[in-house]
DNA sequence: GCCTTAGTACGATAACCGCCGTACTACGAT
DNA sequence: ATCGTAGTACGGCGGTTATCGTACTAAGGC
């Protein structure tokens, strides 16, 4: 039997899904909070992006992975698979469209 | 002995105390970003705020005072005790001094 | 085919959190 | 002084979460 060849594609909250309390609490934590400022300073163009593993993070990788699927459930990131690697970059313009101004300000303010 | 008098004075953050993640964590309960929003309809001025028995919660007064408290250890809001009434309002000022736009987002965000 | 690299799924553990009820304190009114 | 109202402190219960290690799958290069 075919080992039902795993599914590469992953799930994503459409737009309208996205719920404030979901988005603030993948951002309270300081590992995704962290994440998060990571993938904002890259770019979100089609090609852009970071693996995962291009975010240093203190904690095991079974850990990153968890943390990088609680942003992505928010809504808060979108990831997608580029060869053996994940590729995550924020999802700006959707954040922006539902919750103006927000990203923006708790990116800035991770900043400082 | 005298009972100690109880202390009537709260402990609250100082304005440069107050974490990002600590903030987004305290918004992140549905509960606490209701007591937000209400407080947010309220005035700030120094008679404004409103009792906790103001706003209403589908949670028992133990729980709300629970909710409060983690709001004022946060730095969102500020409480004093005012007769047999706590009021509460909301640090506006010095969350904007300190995250510029984030709790104007995160209410604007509630609203819809 | 085999190995390496990247990430995942699963199970376990320990901590945290939201919720409650009960018993209590503080203040003001009667 | 007694009572009622407003809020708290404490302890407990149950569900969620952060963390890990181990074992596994997927893609690409040798």
């Amino acid at each position: 039997m075919p080992t039902t060849t795993a599914v590469r594609e992953l799930p994503h909250p459409a737009p309208e899904e996205i719920r404030l309390e979901t988005v603030l609490h993948a951002l309270s934590d300081p590992i995704r909070l962290r994440i998060a400022t990571a993938l904002g300073a890259h770019g979100e163009g089609d090609g852009a992006g970071a693996a995962c593993s291009q975010v240093e993070l203190p904690v095991s990788a079974s850990t990153a992975t968890h943390h990088f699927r609680v942003l992505r459930e928010a809504g808060v990131i979108k990831q997608c698979y580029r060869g053996t690697a994940k590729i995550s970059c924020l999802r700006r313009a959707d954040l922006e469209a539902r919750f103006p101004g927000l990203l923006d300000a708790v990116l800035r303010a991770a900043a400082s």
